[in-house]
DNA sequence: TAATATAGTTAGGTACGCCTAACTTTGCAA
DNA sequence: TTGCAAAGTTAGGCGTACCTAACTATATTA
């Protein structure tokens, strides 16, 4: 193990690579996570040495790629806050999906836990609203329509 | 003149800088730059003679720092897309300004031209919805209350 | 099981964005 | 007007995050 501090943007997002291809019951390999995000092989690998340094991953050349618990809790925390900013993109804000997805992504880590935290309410908050007979998501939706976006 | 590809966040931040010096009345010194990004003043220099190289700032080593209309305009859309974050996160969301304007910084590299215009609608519609005795950001307000946010 | 395709690694290189240290230029004050 | 502090530049270096090319290990399949 190497040091603590925060993950670059870069390693987080390798590291939910790793969870998200874990998740589907498949074992990580480099192959795949060079695909999702769009780099070389031997980028991954350089990647996955640091992971390991960090003891986020278990990994040792040629071997399978295995989350540790460490690793496990940060990417699950990584995780989280794409999907309350994309669940947000979609479900407030009636952006694409696709679109939302790849925004989420960047944004994931731009903003901090204040305004994280702050979406995941909004984004609670108008469904509950809409509950009460006042839906503003689909008002909003018709604002736009009105304003032509 | 060099290339015309998308400028770099980093370079989005100096133009930005420059440009808000400017608006000040100022003329725009390395000095300054750097203190508002927080870098060390050769990076300043760097960065300008980047920025130069791209037809973006008129700059000659110990002479003034001018945008040049180019500059000017592309400025004005970087300024304008931190605004309308920032101001989504304050006026909706109810975040400290502080934090907002931090978060502003670094989600305006981020965020695409779809989610933009989308915060920027959300945020001119929340204010005509309240018109309309519907206060949804008072309510939001009161509702993280509630949850103790 | 040997040949071969695929996965993964290593080595070496590039671009960017920053840094420090040492230098030059500029501007102000004695 | 000179002389010193501040502003700005240059040179050189470092870390990150990529890349390609060439290699090694693993898996497949004939």
């Amino acid at each position: 193990m190497v040091q603590n501090r925060q993950l670059s943007s870069s390693l987080e997002d390798y590291l939910e690579a790793i969870f998200n291809l874990s998740k589907k019951g498949k074992v990580a390999r480099s192959r795949d996570i060079a695909e999702i995000l769009g780099v070389a092989r031997a980028s991954v690998t350089g990647a996955l040495k640091l992971l390991n340094s960090k003891d986020l991953i278990d990994y040792q050349p040629y071997g399978y790629i295995k989350l540790t618990d460490k690793g496990f809790q940060q990417a699950q925390s990584i995780v989280r806050r794409h999907n309350i900013i994309e669940s947000f993109f979609i479900n407030v804000l009636g952006v694409d999906k696709q679109i939302a997805e790849q925004a989420a992504c960047k944004a994931e880590h731009a903003l901090g836990p204040v305004v994280i935290s702050r979406l995941l309410k909004f984004t609670e908050f108008s469904t509950n609203y809409s509950e009460k007979g006042t839906d503003i998501v689909a008002d909003f939706q018709k604002y736009c329509r009105s304003k032509g976006v």
